[in-house]
RNA sequence: GAGCCCGUAGCUCAGUCGGUAGAGCACUUGACUUUUAAUCAAGGUGUCGCGGGUUCGAUUCCCGCCGGGCUCACCA
């Protein structure tokens, strides 16, 4: 039931108002020729006190009313306009309309353009229709809406009356325009693959489950597109792309929401070097498209994005930073022993990889600030990624693009032979079988499709929301999800 | 999942060292009429998140719960 309050009683009597004059509140559609911005642009050189006798139709929302209703603020999707209604050019009955509009309500108007003395673009409306009524009231003009939990259950309240929440949404549909035309230029065929998967496989994370009652079998929401896309790429598709959402059952965080999107491509007969270039590209365009260059401010940090970037090894930037050589250290109890003398919390029986990642997790991760790549991860936290070409059977060619302390891309040369990822997988159910919820689930059908050939393969994903809150500035991931998962209220 | 902080009018916020609450905007009525957060006058804003406890008395103190924020853990 709708709440009820003094605010709401009462436009409820004006509408009742509204519909004894035979006024239809919530009428079907009407008829616009212009948008405030465009008219803005349009009339930019006509001077203060000046009047045309260009007619306009006009729509949009009621923000603020001024002067008992001879002045309103009209704000469409573009901007504001503001409308004059005077007795000059109104009937008796169209002003008795106006003395029943509240802030909130949507109107259209038809009039014509002024520029009044004091300069505000005007239209002096000869018709005011009524095209929805507001029940209840908005949050206030001037200080807006502050309150982050009403902003993200009631998104619509945010964007109406926060300009820079709007802006947001509209760099995030830029971003992501920009990073899709780049790929369809570079020839990528654009793919939609399986939400709902019989195994979740592609990364290491807890899944959601669900029911399909036809079939009575349970299904995974997908954590990852990556084998699907690879299927894609052995069935002759040589680049392919997916932007589309991606579910973890874990927890929630300023940059964790359980359903996130994600852009996963993979371009056969190209490597992890290759992907680095690509990467940058992406990333270079998204920013150029969110403000207009490739420097960027978040949180007061200063971020240059301009191509390229470093590349530099995880071991070698431990051992910088720590003085720890993890290369050098061949056996995982002592990888182990060395991460925990790090401060890195790891289980005593964790493998070699598993220590050099938490060690660098714990002492590096935070400082890389400016955009990297960092390059040769271990082999035994990384079972989709081909073995590093110098031959050490310990790392393999994956790299993750960091920004800010931030993981925004992960990508490998990706792991081909259908012997060595058959042995990957059941190293992962091992690891499963030893606790471990998030190691990957074995997927036969992927095996097989390895072994009708995939080409030499790069593949790569990125975070989109946490690439638009780099480039919007934005300090939560709630802030660049339109309706963020939300705890269900009392 | 743990720790810390927060929850007062439609919105933004004060406040009560324990005596059931205020401001601005919004709203209602009236005045005014080329305004710009219009102005002027008058007026009611409310389970002080919910439930218990202590107390003569709780919005205030204590406990529990609900919701939110941040940090940590997990991760992208």
């Amino acid at each position: 039931m709708p709440e009820e309050n003094e605010f709401r009683r009462v436009r409820l009597e004006k509408l009742a108002a509204l519909e004894a004059q035979g006024v239809n509140a919530f009428p079907y559609r009407f008829e616009r020729t212009a948008e405030a911005a465009a008219l803005d642009a349009r009339y930019a050189a006509l001077p203060a006190g000046a009047t045309t006798e260009d007619r306009v139709a006009i729509a949009g929302r009621i923000r603020a009313i001024r002067n008992s209703g001879m002045f309103i603020d009209l704000h469409d999707a573009s901007g504001k306009i503001q409308i004059f209604s005077h007795k000059d050019f109104l009937s008796p009955e169209q002003l008795a309309l106006v003395k029943l509009l509240d802030l909130g309500d949507l109107i259209g108007v038809e009039g014509v353009i002024r520029r009044t003395p004091r300069g505000e673009l005007t239209v002096n409306a000869t018709r005011i229709t009524l095209l929805a009524k507001a029940l209840l009231p908005l949050p206030e003009k001037f200080h807006g809406l502050a309150d982050l939990e009403t902003r993200y259950r009631q998104r619509y309240l945010d964007l109406i009356v926060n300009p820079e929440s709007r802006e947001t949404f509209r760099k995030r549909s830029r971003i992501i325009a920009a990073m899709r035309n780049l790929l369809l230029e570079r020839g990528y065929l654009e793919v939609e693959t399986p939400m709902l998967h019989g195994i979740a496989g592609g990364a290491s994370a807890k899944p959601f489950v669900t029911h399909h009652n036809a079939l009575d079998i349970d299904l995974y929401l997908r954590i990852a597109p990556e084998l699907h896309l690879k299927r894609l790429i052995v069935g002759g598709f040589d680049k392919v792309f997916e932007i589309n959402r991606c579910f973890r059952n874990e927890g929630l965080s300023p940059r964790h929401n359980p359903e996130f999107t994600s852009l996963e491509l993979y371009e056969a007969y190209a490597d992890y070097g290759d992907i680095m270039g690509l990467t940058e590209a992406l990333i270079a365009a998204a920013a150029r498209a969110a403000s207009g260059g490739t420097t960027i401010t978040y949180g007061g940090k200063a971020i240059d994005l301009t191509p390229p970037w470093p590349r530099r090894s995880m071991a070698s930037l431990v051992a910088e930073k720590t003085g720890v050589d993890f290369l050098a250290i061949a056996d995982a109890k002592a990888a182990v022993a060395a991460a925990q003398r790090l401060g890195a919390e790891i289980g005593g029986d964790a493998s070699w990889g598993h220590a050099l990642e938490a060690a660098f997790a714990h002492r590096v991760e935070a400082e890389l600030v400016q955009p990297i790549h960092v390059t040769d991860f271990p082999r035994d936290i990384s079972p989709l990624a081909k073995l590093h070409r110098s031959g050490d059977p310990r790392l393999v060619e994956r790299f993750e693009s960091y920004i800010n302390g931030w993981e925004v891309a992960n990508a490998f040369s990706e792991l081909t032979d259908p012997r060595d990822q058959q042995a990957r997988f059941e190293a992962q159910m091992r690891e499963r079988e030893r606790g471990n919820e998030e190691a990957q689930m074995l997927d036969q059908d992927y095996v097989t499709a390895l072994e009708y050939g995939l080409p030499p393969t790069g593949g790569l994903g990125i975070g989109i929301d946490r690439l638009v809150m780099l480039l919007t500035d934005s300090p939560s991931i709630r802030d660049v999800i339109a309706f963020p998962t939300m705890r269900p209220k009392g």
